[in-house]
DNA sequence: CTATGTGCAAATCCTTTGCAATCCA
DNA sequence: TGGATTGCAAAGGATTTGCACATAG
């Protein structure tokens, strides 16, 4: 964690920011939610326990700074709110995992394989286009609520 | 397409709910359209060409209704406004289309054949899924942006 | 006639922005 | 010191809601 905290500091400066102590605040708090899927509301107020006189435009700056630097992704739900995650693209793994979401719980279970090698292979070869990313959401029941 | 209103018409009896006047123009709208990503003001818009006199609010309300029958599908690109289309679930073709998203002009073009079908075997096995649905968007760069 | 549908305006929710104060290199 | 960063409050944009009136069946 450390390693990665001096990390983001390094990508930082090398764009002219600093990784301040609300920035790094923020970064621990995704860090240690990496398995979650946080809302900015979410970061706020976890940050709050550390540092209670942080704002939340200071979370929502940071957050789309962090954005901007590729250090996490955002994900829409379709709840009202962007989330957002850690990206892993430290272990060179460019694309990011999927998610199950449950219709009827709202559960998200990740689904850490990518499989869409050779889909996207045949759709960049037959639509000219230059992939760089995706997301992919599947819809249904977990295991609990087929029941 | 007449057909097709009569047939949304008797789902929504079906259901307790009236295909109105209003409800008409929008479903129009969304016919005219079905190859567009049409936003609620998009619909709204539209409709007042026909309807001088509609309300924002029962654009989404009827939005609303529709997506609650499964007649129209909504997506979100991420630019501050969810999108809406006609399902094409007439055709016995469950699965919507995938989209191939421009980071750089915000071109999206659609990819119409479902290509998901063994990864979704897979996973649905793996994580005991149920899928009813899902929904792919691919980043990259278009033909003309790659340049 | 009665429940449903509608327009309008106000309210809400998430997010962004302006600005003065603060901080750090 | 000077530009970057921050908190606060206000603004913004999309969507929802309350309510009185209109309408369909």
């Amino acid at each position: 964690m450390k390693r990665v905290i001096a990390d983001v500091g390094e990508r930082l400066r090398a764009g002219e920011y600093k990784l301040t102590p609300r920035r790094e605040h923020i970064l621990k708090v995704l860090l240690e939610n990496k398995d979650k899927h946080l809302s900015a509301e979410d970061v706020y107020n976890l940050v709050k326990q550390k540092a209670p006189d942080i704002g939340l435009a200071t979370v929502y700056r940071t957050l789309e700074l962090f954005l901007d630097f590729d250090i996490i992704h955002s994900i829409d739900f379709g709840d009202g709110c962007k989330r957002y995650e850690f990206g892993n693209s430290e272990e060179g793994e460019q694309h990011r995992h999927h998610h199950l979401i449950c219709n009827r719980c709202g559960r998200i279970i990740e689904v850490n394989e990518d499989l869409l090698e050779d889909l996207e292979k045949r759709v960049s070869r037959e639509h000219d286009f230059t992939v760089t990313d995706h997301q992919l959401k599947i819809f249904g029941l977990c295991r609990d609520c087929v029941k």
